[in-house]
DNA sequence: GCTTTAAAAAGTAAACT
DNA sequence: AGTTTACTTTTTAAAGC
């Protein structure tokens, strides 16, 4: 039986950062290849990269948002070529910005089908969200680690809300533990 | 004094035509549903409880007094789809279902999963179909659910599906489209349930 | 509350071929 | 009928309405 941990994937880093310096983004727009900015929209300018891909929204205030990237490392090296791309255009970015991981998106699989009206009960219907003619997936919070879990018939999830990769170990632990506990997996 | 008096009285004032608005609103909506008085008296105790504990801060009247009759039939065992539902409200079924769901958290409905087995009279009385007919339904949903198949799937896209192969099991054929339609799903759902279930029944 | 960005899961739906 | 595209849910930061 495979350990579910070790089909742990994860998805989407969200992370936000910040050059230290406000920004014209009418004129960085003109000057960065492929920007979208559209204030009337959105207060954010979209500068996406390729390798890794991920998107990252930069603000007048300097501050920035970087999405998409499949791991922190990623994240950093994305972060690296928009810092670059900005001195390229003359503008002061400091050094080594500090960039804060705010959200990791994780999949994973408990390799058996679930029976999620048995789940919901057994979970209690106060502690999930089940409402398969909105959403096919059951909506389970946990307090530790601070994390929301999507439960599939399938047996796949999804966990989000992780400041850390560990957090999604964590979670789908203390998931399979308690569904086993309820007799509830295989 | 006299000022703060009449402000209170003016907020009573106000607040009672607010409840006797979404009251109103209730009934408006139940009878255009079709459901039983019954029905409508739970949507208001609901909605007086919801009330009380402020839900309605930040959210439509109507939103609230909606989500409230939709949480009321499925307690009473007579569910509308959220589609119905928004077909007598003037909120749209988005707002419905995210309204729904705060509610049921908030005041702890402990609402359980739609049994797709309580769509299958009103359909095919709709569709005039035989009592043996909704048995053979109710068996095949039965059956089908045992086995796993109806985690995740929307219940009247599941009822409608068990409808559609017991009117060809019982030999009174509905179209897909006609099943569709009162169900309020596509052709499409129907199919993809259908197969399902038939594989799961083994193909009788 | 909304707006935008990314991503997975699985169901439903609509537009085309 | 099959394919593609797109929307449902969750999370999270950013600035502004």
């Amino acid at each position: 039986m495979v350990d579910p941990k070790e089909t742990i994937n994860i998805e989407n880093v969200v992370a936000s950062t910040g050059i230290g310096q406000e920004l014209d983004l009418q004129s960085v727009a003109m000057d960065l290849e492929g920007a979208d900015y559209d204030p009337e929209q959105f207060p954010g300018l979209v500068y996406r990269t390729q390798d890794p891909k991920s998107a990252a929204l930069i603000f007048r205030s300097g501050k920035i948002v970087c999405t998409g990237a499949k791991s922190t490392d990623d994240v950093h090296q994305s972060l690296r070529i928009v810092f670059d791309k900005l001195r390229d255009l003359n503008i002061q970015v400091d050094d080594d910005p500090e960039i804060v991981v705010q959200n990791i998106v994780t999949s994973a699989d408990l390799g058996r089908t679930l029976n999620l009206n048995a789940i919901a009960i057994g979970l209690g219907l106060e502690n999930i969200e089940y409402e398969p003619e909105q959403f096919p997936g059951l909506v389970y919070r946990l307090d530790d680690p601070d994390v929301v879990a999507l439960l599939f018939g399938s047996g796949k999830l999804v966990i989000t809300g992780g400041k850390e990769p560990d957090d999604a170990k964590e979670a789908v632990d203390k998931i399979v533990s308690r569904l086993e506990d309820l007799g509830l997996l295989e | 004094r006299l000022r703060k008096w009449q402000e209170r009285i003016r907020t009573k004032d106000a607040g009672e035509r607010n409840l006797q608005f979404a009251l109103s609103e209730i009934d408006r909506m139940a009878s255009a549903l079709g459901v039983p008085r019954s029905v409508r008296e739970v949507a208001s105790v609901i909605y007086r409880r919801a009330l009380d504990e402020d839900l309605i801060r930040g959210r439509s009247i109507e939103g609230v007094a909606t989500s409230c009759l939709y949480a009321a039939c499925r307690q009473e065992g007579i569910p509308r789809s959220l589609e119905e539902v928004s077909d007598v409200s003037r909120v749209e079924q988005k707002e419905i279902g995210r309204t729904y769901r705060y509610v049921a958290q908030e005041l702890k409905l402990k609402m359980e999963p739609v049994d797709p087995k309580q769509y299958v009279p009103r359909f095919a009385s709709e569709l005039e179909l035989s009592e043996e007919v909704q048995s053979k339904a109710n068996e095949i949903i039965d059956v089908t659910a045992e086995q796993g198949l109806l985690s995740g799937k929307s219940p009247t896209g599941y009822a409608a599906a068990a409808i559609y192969a017991a009117s060809l099991l019982c030999n009174e054929k509905k179209t897909q489209r006609e099943v569709a339609d009162v169900a309020q799903v596509t052709e499409v759902t129907i199919r993809n349930r259908y197969q399902e279930q038939i594989e799961a029944m083994g193909i009788h």
